[in-house]
DNA sequence: TTGAAAGCGTTACCAC
DNA sequence: GTGGTAACGCTTTCAA
């Protein structure tokens, strides 16, 4: 492979201007000069090596994405976005699987570093952890997807970013759907673990209950997942608490599930009670997964505007690398409601 | 972050010495020497520089990933397996999703070129383009997954090894199940565009329907599918499809889907019309993506080896890459029939 | 057993 | 406007 030394006896110049070539740095150089070195480039089929563009200003034009599964349909959604966003900087992304372990998110944020890059998109893991921080101290640039911080002062002291969802909002947006089409005898089906996004979807939900009168007690449903969540282990533990639902007397006619994964179980486990979607119960996810649109009955989610999400956090990332001293926010995204056939 | 001289300087011994114990060669080594300099490392925590180590060596720790979409379940899980397959050699995986855009293969082979990347895994897509080629010209290594390689000549011209599932064997794996469950009347559905994986399946199934005795002719149906392979378009396909299969008189009573996406299309096509699987037909997919195990009534299908076969994808990328003169093979993995219950 | 120094391909500063 | 050259952090040969 030809290098930059290459382009410049080709082309009859110096290293330097080649390089300036390169950098757009082309102003104010004469015309038939650029042109030649163009030239040579082609011929020579030339590529700046990236390597020792890294090597000598420390930026790789990469960025991490730290995932818990790429196999979740969610993130898998998520890696799509942030790669389409990070091409229009010409930037890869290198994917990082974590499987929910403080190892290998430990061992990827050193890779990153090791590797040159200076910024990682974050999904769904707690920052609280040292690491993080360490990372940051180091000089890595993170951002949060998915509202995973920690609220109050500890957020405050944190230097990430965090980008997600409104999940006041999206929770809000689900249940009033089920409100709006009749239903009055509500539940919220979710996952055991207690993060953020899960309390918030939690007090959007209640809130649009409390604001039509409708009751609010023990409106919340929830149950362990066996392993890392896998979406498969989502979905089996909504197909588990379709049981929990049917032990309501009388039974809920409608039901919020905090994410499409367990309400996909959620709708096969009414099915195997012989429960009619939307005919008895009516199902609202939240996430909107490519899935929820296949099934059957469609599964209605509310849906984040992931694009959008993606391009704004890797902008975010990219200048924040050039601008580190930025103050840190929280930047809310508004869901919409994607209506199919489970709710009536 | 330290460098490589700081920890020489901080153990007292020259940068040479210190490269030494980062390369294994701390063999005849006097003990107290090593020592010193693995404790220098621990307290400047000091990581060597992978940018510095490329730039060097040619060589970086990273393997890319050529796949259509990752948003595509099978792509996923494929991204799963190499992500643990090269954690185990402490390599990372740079993603390239291509949505079947020629320019964007292109453009991620050029990058992995400059990234110092010297190994690709490059899933389903055909590797007769010219770009490939001029690729491996350069020194990349890459290694096709999913049987998209030309048969005969074309295909021993080519420098590239190919790992597949044996299609030939799902093919007739799926037929002679429905056959055992006794179906008699068995169609094989397809997308239409031609792939070596696709004839190959559709091989293995007539193969199976002789062995039997069963009729051949007009075994095939098929319809084309709508944009890029997305798992949405495919399953869209496999919905529309369901209506040319009850179009055959008598209706078959077995039938396979070319992929998972594309049977779970044709499930929901078949409840649409008011056809019981598995009562009225008996369906089998090929793939066994997570949400064939999801669904209801859950799709029979033909699963690959994917663990096995990202693992020795990745072995031997590493291989090649050192000894780059091997002969190109072709690998082929036996699939193993996993039963669910769309099947009588 | 350890050290000195060249060089990987690029950038950027300072001369001319 | 263009060119010379010292880094960036590492590996590796050769010498001591």
């Amino acid at each position: 492979m030809a290098n930059i030394r290459d382009v410049a006896r080709h082309a009859g110049v110096s290293v330097s201007t080649v390089s300036n070539v390169l950098n757009g740095r082309a102003n104010q150089m004469r015309q038939e000069t650029l042109e030649r070195i163009e030239q040579a480039m082609k011929e020579l089929n030339y590529h700046p090596n990236r390597v020792a563009q890294q090597l000598k200003t420390g930026q790789a034009k990469m960025i991490g994405l730290l995932v818990p599964s790429i196999v979740n349909p969610s993130f898998a959604a998520l890696a799509r976005e942030v790669d389409l966003a990070a091409k229009k900087h010409q930037y890869r992304v290198l994917l990082g699987n974590t499987y929910r372990q403080e190892e290998e998110e430990r061992a990827f944020l050193e890779d990153m570093m090791s590797h040159g890059v200076r910024g990682v998109i974050v999904a769904a893991s707690n920052m609280e952890k040292p690491y993080f921080a360490s990372a940051a101290a180091q000089g890595m640039i993170m951002i949060n997807y998915d509202s995973r911080m920690p609220g109050g002062d500890v957020y405050n002291a944190m230097p990430f970013d965090s980008v997600s969802m409104d999940n006041v909002e999206a929770g809000r947006q689900a249940a009033q759907h089920l409100i709006d089409r009749g239903c009055r005898n509500i539940v919220f089906v979710t996952e055991a673990t207690p993060t953020v996004s899960r309390s918030h979807k939690i007090g959007g939900f209640l809130e649009a209950l409390r604001d039509s009168g409708l009751p609010c007690e023990h409106r919340i449903i929830e149950g362990k997942a066996l392993s890392a969540y896998g979406d498969t282990e989502m979905s089996e533990l909504g197909r588990a608490l379709a049981g929990k639902v049917l032990d309501i007397s009388p039974h809920p006619d409608g039901v919020v599930a905090i994410n499409d994964a367990l309400g996909i179980g959620l709708l096969v486990g009414l099915r195997d009670a012989n429960i009619s979607v939307p005919g008895d119960i009516s199902v609202v996810g939240i996430d909107n997964i490519p899935l929820s649109e296949l099934i059957n009955p469609g599964l209605t989610s509310v849906m984040p505007p992931l694009a959008k999400m993606a391009e704004l956090m890797v902008d975010r990332l990219l200048v924040r690398i050039e601008e580190p001293a930025i103050a840190p926010e929280e930047m809310l995204f508004v869901p919409t409601l994607v209506s199919r056939q489970s709710v009536r």
